[in-house]
DNA sequence: GCGACAG
DNA sequence: ATCTTGTCGC
């Protein structure tokens, strides 16, 4: 497994941390995507959904069936998720402006997490919404939709924000992955979190992979 | 050495 | 991630 480390080492380098990259007003399509694991065996679905950035309609929807050959481990979900995950960005027939994923990206032990490798392996500008803390906290969020506090690793680097996508419920963990910057990428999600917690990506994505996964141990 | 630990 | 029962609120 030392091989995997070696891999974020060097997707890390790749990854474009400087650009500010595409702001809600330049995104007209916006990829999400998720994976759903059964409960037997090894059997998993991957997502990919393709929405409208202005409408938040849905574009185009993928889903592939696969098989987990990775095992979860803290810090290596990329090795978990990506390859079906890849293969379902695959299938789409259209190319989308900017992708999000489910956990992090910056904000990692070696900062090379899930979204650093899918935005580096696809080229496409990519960030993180987590639900869960993970290794970096914060201050208090303000209780309003919109208030936010800074990850922060030990020396004092900003990894990442704690964001308040709803009033009244958790907030969320926002880290970028590649080619855009951490106050586009919480602008898009609080834009893809009009009504929920989660932005509508990671629900439609979601949905989807569940829903199929369903439909197979039936 | 032990605990914590995205999904 | 997935499983589960009940509960709160629109």
């Amino acid at each position: 497994m030392d091989e995997a480390l070696a891999e974020q080492e060097r997707l890390r380098g790749l990854a474009d941390l400087t650009s500010p990259g595409p702001a809600p007003g330049e995104v007209r399509m916006v990829a999400g995507v998720d994976v759903s694991y059964a409960t037997q065996g090894d059997a998993l679905v991957a997502a990919a959904v393709v929405l409208d950035a202005e409408t938040l309609e849905t574009v185009e929807v993928r889903v592939v069936e696969g098989t987990a050959t990775f095992p979860y481990v803290p810090g290596l979900l990329a090795f978990r998720e990506l390859p079906s995950v890849m293969a379902a960005l695959e299938q789409l027939t259209r190319t989308p402006d900017l992708l999000v994923c489910d956990g992090y990206g910056l904000a990692h032990p070696r900062r090379a997490g899930l979204a650093v490798h899918l935005g580096v392996l696809t080229g496409l500008p990519c960030f993180g919404v987590a639900k869960t803390p993970f290794v970096f906290g914060h201050r208090d969020v303000g209780e309003e939709r919109g208030a936010a506090a800074p990850l922060t690793s030990d020396d004092g680097e900003v990894v990442g924000r704690a964001l308040r996508t709803q009033p009244g419920v958790k907030p969320v963990f926002v880290s970028v992955g590649h080619a855009i910057g951490l106050d586009h990428a919480c602008a898009h999600t609080l834009r893809l979190a009009r009504r929920y917690r989660l932005p509508e990506t990671t629900r439609a994505a979601d949905h989807l992979s569940r829903e199929h996964l369903r439909t197979l141990t039936r």
